[in-house]
DNA sequence: TTTAAATATGTCAGTATTGACATACAGCCC
DNA sequence: GGGCTGTATGTCAATACTGACATATTTAAA
């Protein structure tokens, strides 16, 4: 996802596509739904930590289980931009974390507009 | 993702890291979080069309909304194995869809074993 | 049927994400 | 101090995903 890069890659596409940046609406949509997005992430990130440690395993123990690497979950954990959304939710699912929780997770995303 | 290339790939890598396949439990396990994450990905797909179609948005629509493309999106309602969850999930978001639809989608996710 | 709009399918070069590895850092016990 | 377990950070070749494009197919309306 490159969370970081992501903005400044969305403004190249766009003036590259000959965007007159003088259409707020437009961007502010896009700032919106990449926040939601972003929020998304934390809310997992949070969910999967959480879940890994009430279940006692270590980064290496939960590595095993989904066939990844430690440091492949210490980067998801610390939200590295490197991480997709696919990452974080077989992490998620493979640390135990029942449907329930995996729904939980969405739902603290309380910040919907309206 | 690759849905259909994952589970032979999961074996392939597995086997070449020297596994005994007649442990049936850690299998068993493997197939149930795939099926797991397979689910979960039926249903935001189905959320997206859902969303969209309610929004009266043609593929081509939802695609300049998010800036990719109508082919992108359709595959995305196929299920295409080559979308990541992260483009469904910006998809089910730029569509309009509410925390609440997203949350809402992985409720309809009830196979939660146990 | 003809036309048009919407959707589906295949391909590919560019880019993002991956596991693996090395290595560093932190806390804890002796 | 050293040893040990867990976590963090950086790198990179291999693989996966992307938008864009061409083109086909479906759908609907006349």
């Amino acid at each position: 996802m490159r969370v970081n890069a992501m903005k400044s890659a969305k403004l190249e596409r766009l003036q590259a596509a000959g965007w007159k940046i003088g259409n707020a609406e437009d961007f502010l949509q896009l700032s919106d739904e990449e926040a939601q997005l972003v929020a998304l992430r934390l809310s997992l990130i949070s969910a999967v930590k959480k879940s890994r440690i009430k279940r006692k395993l270590s980064q290496i123990d939960l590595a095993q289980r989904m066939k990844s690497s430690q440091s492949r979950i210490a980067k998801i954990e610390a939200g590295d931009p490197s991480v997709s959304l696919d990452l974080i939710v077989r992490a998620l699912i493979a640390s135990g974390a029942k449907t329930r929780d995996i729904q939980a997770a969405f739902t603290s995303n309380e910040n919907s507009k309206r």
